[in-house]
DNA sequence: GGCCATTCAGTTGCGCACAATTCAATTGCA
DNA sequence: TGCAATTGAATTGTGCGCAACTGAATGGCC
């Protein structure tokens, strides 16, 4: 039942089993996620963007303008990524920053001409994204569901990790 | 029903709605993914490993050696990225490479007494990580599945993507 | 009003992922 | 046997993710 190490002796023990790559849940979530940035990076190649900097996109396309905290609460990304990130969009032509009146300490992300243009084409990528997936919208509703607790649990569950209190 | 752009003008169109960040299902994978890897980065701090770092590891512990080639296969990683990780663990006394004797175009990785005796310490991550996923066995198991025939899905669809045969 | 803690963006440094390239070793085939 | 194509590892360069830190702006509190 359980293959075991390469010696052919079997493990039985659950806890020995455990560490086994093919047991863990991590390794196949990673290698999915970057199956599908290997998709994107072949669709998105065409727009100009990079997988990471479309979902700035994306985000901005929703909220037309965002400070750069603003756009980390909706990607779980800090400034350290975002900062350089948004750069190269603004680089691109797609976006610009601009200080905020009222506090002069965030920086609000708003798309150009340009880059709201860009939508345009954006387009097409979710449905032929959705094709490449090979499931139906129903799987994949009940699958983000389940991945957005697995989040939930995860993110509390790192709060626990570091006491700080005892 | 849609909550549509800032303006409160609700999209009623679904093409439209796709490109929204919340019908993303490869965000929600990837936020689950850079979770999980968080609260590994907790637990593997004490035995001074980096996540990616550690599933080297764990692969090795199942396999005791494997070429880097080899390696690459079980955690779809190429050479660009395994080659300075796999230095990262030998100068951390972890693991050695050696020149194959039967081709010497082939380094082949193994662990060192040090790298094998982690594996007691780490023998207890998977069941914390368990806890902190909040989830049942059988529900992992589920979800190892579907993700691991989505990741089947997407390589293929990228292979299609890039026809090179017209 | 003046001071201190907090907040926000940006920078630096490190490790990972991946494309592209290099180079040596090997394989295949004429 | 000799040469071309392939293979395996390493290197280089770019971008992302994150921790740690800097510095300016803001807000709270006395």
């Amino acid at each position: 039942m359980a293959p075991g190490y390469s010696e052919g002796m079997p493990s039985t023990d659950a806890t020995d089993d455990a560490l086994r790559l093919d047991q863990h849940l991590c390794f196949s979530l990673q290698a999915a996620s970057r199956a599908f940035s290997g998709v994107y990076r072949v669709l998105l190649k065409e727009l100009g963007l990079t997988y990471p900097q479309y979902l700035v996109m994306v985000v901005l396309w929703e909220h037309r303008e965002l400070s750069v905290k603003q756009l980390g609460e909706h990607l779980r990304l800090d400034s350290g990524t975002l900062s350089p990130l948004v750069k190269r969009l603004e680089a691109a032509g797609l976006v610009r920053r601009e200080r905020s009146a009222h506090d002069e300490r965030s920086v609000h992300v708003h798309l150009t001409e340009e880059g709201a243009a860009l939508r345009e084409r954006a387009l097409l990528v979710p449905r032929r994204i959705a094709a490449a997936t090979g499931i139906g919208l129903d799987e994949v509703r009940d699958l983000r569901a389940r991945l957005d607790r697995l989040t939930t649990a995860l993110d509390a569950a790192a709060l626990a990790e570091v006491p700080d209190l005892g």
